[in-house]
RNA sequence: GGCCCGUUCGUCUAUCGGCUAGGACGCCAGGUUUUCAUCCUGGUAAGAGGGGUUCGAUUCCCCUACGGGCUACCA
């Protein structure tokens, strides 16, 4: 019988997700959803000193926001909580007793500073410090393999700091499978007895994250190419413990735009894109959100899914269920993939058009409190004749503004592209035109200008242009016509008599 | 330094031994729009280098170079 599928993110509170995070997560969520499977939320919250209290709501605000809720994680108890890991200490303290036991792990009671010491020597010698069978008996480390049963008891009872360190076995050579990259094999020789259990009570990532994905039952782990060096010490210690390993997958790194190293925190004020989903604040930092920013998740979802995977035919565009039932964890990419700003915003083009009138009004409105009061429908028909140039929601606003209100001002060059010296007469006469012509729709009011404009044997340019300047103060913007239709003819008059005035 | 992983247009990628190396973003040009943008059409541009294996290598193997990751009582 095979197992059910449980996958899990499990990310570290110690600020906010950054997209690559997000990357991993949307993977995961794919792969359970194909499978039927279950996609768990685990807060690994070991590391006291690095915690941000803000962080774990951020990271479930985040992950509903881009629309890739968890099954299970805080405040969605299943049968596997609790999903925090600061609050199953209990639990990786009987783990490690049972290592303890079975002489797959010891004591050791070397300071921090002795081992930087010790560090520093081998460097000097030329040689790398590795804490394991070349020296854990030998030299000056203290630990309970060199220290007698009773010492180390007596050490351990006076209250002196030790942490557990895992027994690595000498001369193995250790063979991984992953999803992504196949056969990989590592000589447990170079390995070193990693610290399971810390002097201040709480385990290490690499315990408390074996004992977690066994007890919770996960099948799959899918997560970021910076676990793999750690994939053999996790599959020995699976080992030690006599447990089933899960299939893991490493998925390839998210890379600067840029530039050397991965994606980091940083990078995104410094190269001017959001590296978050949410905007996050705290008392010394800011840093912008692509919610705030104006991008829409479907978006994000598309471009994220599309680095390091894509479904092998041409198609591009993807619903969050179509990425469901193409997703293959074979077929992703084992290379880093550079984040492309460019390419982010050109999906958001596009689901911006895929985004009803209805929504957009309503996020506009949101935005803009002073169209609160304006008639809903007449919002929305603005937005539908505007959207299609709209990169990011915000830019709705400056997009149509001239719907909502008469120019302030004019733009300098359009002003000397449109007037000329018989520009004042003409508008006199178009007000005139205005005044007499079928407003039903724009196609209408084009009708009767356009006879005018014919009757009077001058170019459309010499009257469309200043038009065009009256209403929107400058050569931009939708459809003449359409611009009049909206606004009415009423004021299209006031806003080409403020033009004459001004000119 | 040591260990591990990777390497196709500027970027994301297709190709699972037969290639005139395909698509997308970007960029450039033309068209539509009597504006600007959108949109449409076209163009630009790639197999890191060297050895093998093979009738044939982008594809398989080795070496070198380059890139990335890890090397904490961080995850």
């Amino acid at each position: 019988m095979k197992k059910p599928v449980r996958v899990r993110f499990a990310p570290s509170p110690t600020g906010p997700l950054h997209i690559g995070g997000v990357r991993t997560a949307l993977f995961n969520y794919l792969f359970a959803k194909k499978y039927n499977g279950t996609f768990v939320l685990r807060i690994e919250d070991t590391d006291q000193n690095r915690y941000v209290p803000q962080a774990e709501k951020y990271i479930i605000d985040a992950l509903n926001w881009c629309a890739i809720p968890f099954d299970e994680g805080p405040g969605k108890d299943g049968d596997y909580g609790p999903y925090r890991q600061s609050e199953r200490k209990n639990i990786y303290k009987k783990y490690i007793n049972t290592l303890l036991e079975n002489d797959k792990a010891y004591y050791a009671f070397d300071s921090t500073d002795d081992l930087a010491l010790e560090r520093k020597k081998h460097e000097e010698k030329g040689k790398t410090f590795i804490y394991n069978w070349h020296n854990r008996t030998k030299g000056r480390l203290v630990n309970s393999l060199v220290l007698s049963k009773e010492e180390t008891k007596k050490r351990i009872e006076s209250g002196a700091p030790y942490v557990v360190r895992f027994l690595m076995p000498e001369g193995h050579t250790i063979a991984l499978n992953d999803m992504v990259r196949g056969k990989i094999s590592i000589d447990s020789n170079i390995l070193d007895d990693k610290i399971l259990f810390k002097s201040d009570g709480m385990p290490t990532y690499h315990l408390a994250n074996i004992v977690d994905d066994h007890l919770m039952e996960i099948s799959h782990v899918i997560r970021g190419e910076e676990w793999l060096p750690s994939l053999a010490l996790h599959q020995m210690l699976y080992e030690a413990f006599g447990w089933d390993a899960p299939q893991f997958a490493h998925l390839p790194l998210i890379l600067k735009p840029t530039g050397k190293g991965k994606l980091s925190k940083r990078d995104g004020d410094k190269l001017g894109f959001p590296v978050f989903p949410l905007e996050w604040k705290d008392e010394n930092t800011k840093a912008q959100g692509y919610k705030e920013s104006g991008y829409l998740p479907n978006a994000i979802i598309n471009f994220l899914a599309f680095l390091g995977w894509n479904p092998g035919t041409e198609q591009e565009l993807f619903s969050l269920d179509e990425l469901v039932r193409f997703f293959d964890i074979n077929q992703v990419n084992k290379s880093g993939a550079r984040f492309d700003p460019e390419k982010i915003k050109w999906y958001n083009h596009h689901y911006i058009q895929q985004t009803t009138n209805e929504e957009l009004a309503e996020k506009l409105i949101n935005e803009k409190s002073e169209l609160t009061a304006l008639d809903r429908g007449y919002v929305e028909l603005v937005v539908g004749l505007i959207k299609e140039r709209a990169e990011l929601v915000p830019e709705l606003w400056a997009l149509g503004k001239y719907f909502f209100e008469a120019p302030k001002g004019y733009d300098e060059k359009s002003l000397n592209k449109a007037l000329k010296d018989d520009t004042k007469d003409l508008l006199r006469e178009l007000v005139l035109v205005l005044e007499k012509a079928n407003d039903e729709s724009a196609t209408t009011l084009k009708a009767s200008v356009s006879e005018w404009i014919k009757s009077k044997g001058v170019g459309f340019g010499k009257v469309m242009m200043p038009l065009r300047v009256a209403l929107v103060g400058s050569l931009q913007g939708v459809d003449v016509f359409d611009i009049v239709f909206c606004i009415g003819k009423e004021e299209a008059i006031r806003r080409i008599n403020t033009l004459i005035q001004h000119h």
